[in-house]
DNA sequence: TATGAATGAGAATTCATTCAT
DNA sequence: GATGAATGAATTCTCATTCAT
């Protein structure tokens, strides 16, 4: 009967994926399981069910448990960063403003993904190595805000004498309140203009003039 | 025998501590506990360790070990709700002020013991359950803050134009955004009155004149 | 029916042993299981099984599973060690020489079991943390045989310039080979005398005149 | 057009060897494993990262991991038969004695290869049938000893009435007891030249005259 | 009111081995 | 002749919880 399966083209069991989209696919299912479980439960069983695998073959993609959160947080970061640093448009000010809009946006959506796993990250227990990463991701993050502030300077859109970095923070403080608003259920704070008053307060302390 | 003993009042070694007593001194292990290792890592052993008891003997002071977690949830609750409804001292402004220095000192402290199992809650799977009651108890949060506004008002050092409820969001926001810096690893923002600036806009933003 | 179990006297299924008896019971286990299989194949499961317990019990018992062979390995040389020290009769010489016979005796005996789980110890891995253990016990037993030696002296059996250390070594040697040309499938080599050869030739060159 | 490759005398990376050379080198690569990690510690993953193959491709060698481990033990027997025949300096005393000697130093040396996986497969749990091929093994090494004996009867070196086998497994002994004090980590035993006094007292026993 | 003894479910990880290519 | 992908069976160990006393 295998003989048959195999003459008329059934596939077996899992689709024998190779190695690279296989690593994706486990990222993907632990991103997922992250925002449904959180990072505890998040176990290898349950990636490996996800994925359609034994967990051992789980080890021929990731040298343990924490290399897969890690990737995943990786992920989370990447799209975090590519929000902050896509938007081109305008000044300083405009692009800060149009990085919050998109935040503010996301999160309005019906599927802000990232915000569960993220803050499941930062809350994860401290021997799992995860908060360190976050920080470490984070002021990144914050330095890829601060950078637009100092082009801003530049340009002429924010007073020479802002300090960047700070003002930076106060930028992510933004993102933070509205994260936590999302997550504690009480999205008004992010749908009715609330949380944009702060960064509007933000960008009117930095501005020129 | 146990009869006798007690009527005579020999003590036994540990002394026995009444139900309540017991509650409550579960209740604060489990406190201390969270706080130290996470909502995770509060085991039922250390919990049972932490109070000189063995594990089964909580089993008599509580269903299963999610209800210590819900309970000492309520204390941490209690608490912050605590801090907001004391200060009484000075005008509104001067009562929100003195509420976000005790907030920042808190968490410039070395032992921010609700910030962990806040955010633990906060990142609950959502079939707990638990998430539903954070935001419950954020919302009497905030609606304590906005009392002070709405006492502002009358006593007028707060303009009667400003929305009370809305203002009292972003109070919370700042709490929010120090807890999350403080989270992240990122204390500078705390300590460096990063923080404060952004209560100040919002102080200043709700000043009469 | 569970009334009716209790009421007629029937055990329920293990007889809930007490505390010291576990740990007796564990350890002989243990031991018997070495023989058997190995320190390799004495497993938790294994073991679990032999004592009638589920696996995690073994652990109220001992640390891990290292704690449990350790233990076993104590009980080993706790026997080899008593039976040095036991034989008081005779001088220094002759307490030598029924050592030695009861050495070839247990061996000749069929149940030595105490050459396999020795040896096994021996060749554990060295992570295991077996072979230091082996390494100290071998060494107090030698010490045993090294102040028997010293009896000698003192009692004039055994020549003054003797260095009972080294001796102790030697006698040791004899305890060795008797064990290993039993592990070996060469009994001859004890039971017909020979390895007795080897002892009286020590036992010569320490003999005063 | 591997076929084509292959024709035009093309060489694929790793140059493939031919089965023979192949099957030596996975045996070789299993004694250096099994000396420096014994037995257990020999892992198909090791033996193939060692020979540079993927796991499967050892299973084009061998039928499986204890065939490696076979091949193994047999080669660790030819190189211990070859130190006990090759020597062929002096008469049979000076043989035995250069024998002693090699041995010696070998365990002296920082890596004595043969130790470790021979008493590996000394402890080897019944059942699988290596113990016997180690006592069959052992058995041809106390022959060869015996011959030299036999030899120095003929040559005059050693007494006429001498029992070749008996004394030959006496020199076993002194092996085994060097083997043991090794492996337990007393190598003061064979350093300090106690074992050869072992051996010393019975080459005088055998010695004419 | 409390405990000593015990467990079922499940955690991460390792290993020898197979199968299709 | 060799490999990439995958797995079943085990391994040690943790944890919340139960039950008889």
């Amino acid at each position: 009967m295998d003989e048959h399966a195999r003459s008329v083209g059934v596939r077996r069991n899992p689709p024998r994926l190779k190695r690279p989209e296989r690593r994706t696919q486990i990222i993907d299912a632990t991103l997922r399981l992250v925002a449904a479980h959180g990072v505890q439960g998040t176990t290898t069983a349950r990636i490996a069910a996800a994925v359609g695998l034994s967990e051992p073959a789980l080890y021929r993609h990731f040298a343990n448990r924490k290399e897969m959160l890690l990737a995943a947080l990786e992920v989370v970061f990447d799209r975090v960063l590519g929000a902050v640093t896509v938007s081109q448009e305008g000044n300083a000010l405009e692009r800060l403003r149009g990085i919050g809009q998109h935040h503010t946006e996301t999160l309005s959506s019906d599927e802000p993904w990232f915000v569960s796993p993220l803050f499941d990250f930062v809350v994860a227990p401290e021997q799992e190595g995860l908060r360190e990463r976050v920080r470490t991701l984070s002021l990144r993050t914050a330095g890829a805000v601060a950078s637009i502030i100092e082009d801003g300077k530049i340009e002429g859109s924010v007073r020479p004498n802002v300090d960047a970095q700070r003002m930076a923070l106060r930028v992510m403080a933004f993102f933070w309140s509205e994260d936590v608003a999302y997550l504690m259920g009480i999205p008004e704070f992010v749908t009715t203009g609330l949380s944009t008053e702060t960064l509007e307060g933000v960008l009117a302390e930095i501005a020129s003039v």
